[in-house]
DNA sequence: CACGGGATCGTCT
DNA sequence: GACGATCCCGTGT
């Protein structure tokens, strides 16, 4: 088994694997969740396909104020509707005509609440991600980043709204045991979200300090005001 | 290393 | 018809 980079410990134990329940995403503040979400095991399993990496940076997105969530003001599509769901729910949607983009529903019924997850630390079933990715396991290019992330855990939109919880998921998140203290949460604004005017200002963006397997930052760019 | 542009298509106006 | 919660590659320094 892999040795873990970040923790310095083994994931050979499965005692210690506690997958996550409704408690943990129906948890009314999503940057809590987000920050909490840091650590944890994304795990996916298509077909006999096994594979998980740690988490290692996250968004939140909230409706009803929030001007980057794709339910700002509450606004309900087909396509927004998974995030009004109960937590505990996959949110996926298509980006730039390419990209599988991977969100975690939070909170209560009607309460558009959301956590893109952005990078992971690839564990097992290395080869299998290698694979769906056509680079090295040893690269942060395999899964840090929203968009190369979905693809080595072979997540895609066809995965919109399926559950997290129930017991024959092919997608969960586990608590595998290990702490992160506060002190290694990095902060900063949100990725890409320059449109979303004062709230691409909110630092809602979280990462491990101590990771490799996190997305390169970029400064949002705010457009002059007029007067 | 910074920057810029093209890819590509579902979603909403 | 416009525009992304992105990525990758090419150019220039």
């Amino acid at each position: 088994m892999n040795d873990n980079a970040i923790f310095g410990w083994r994931s050979e134990y499965p005692s210690m694997h506690k997958k996550l329940d409704h408690s943990f995403y129906q948890n009314t503040d999503v940057v809590e969740v987000a920050r909490h979400l840091l650590g944890k095991y994304l795990v996916t399993d298509f077909g006999g396909q096994y594979c998980s990496g740690v988490i290692t940076e996250v968004e939140a997105y909230r409706a009803p104020n929030d001007k980057a969530c794709h339910a700002y003001n509450n606004r309900r599509t087909k396509r927004t509707e998974i995030m009004f769901w109960p937590g505990g729910v996959a949110y996926v949607y298509l980006c730039y005509g390419i990209h599988h983009l991977f969100n975690v529903v939070t909170g209560d019924a009607d309460m558009a609440h959301a956590v893109l997850i952005r990078a992971v630390e690839a564990q097992e079933g290395l080869d299998i991600m290698e694979d769906r990715r056509g680079v090295s396991a040893q690269k942060p290019q395999l899964s840090a980043g929203p968009g190369v992330m979905s693809k080595a855990m072979g997540i895609t939109t066809a995965w919109t709204g399926q559950s997290l919880v129930e017991a024959d998921s092919p997608i969960w998140i586990e608590d595998r045991g290990q702490v992160v203290k506060e002190e290694s949460i990095g902060e900063s604004t949100r990725i890409g979200v320059d449109y979303a005017e004062e709230c691409a200002l909110w630092p809602w963006r979280f990462f491990l300090k101590e990771s490799k397997w996190v997305s390169r930052f970029k400064p949002p760019k705010l457009k002059p005001k007029m007067h």
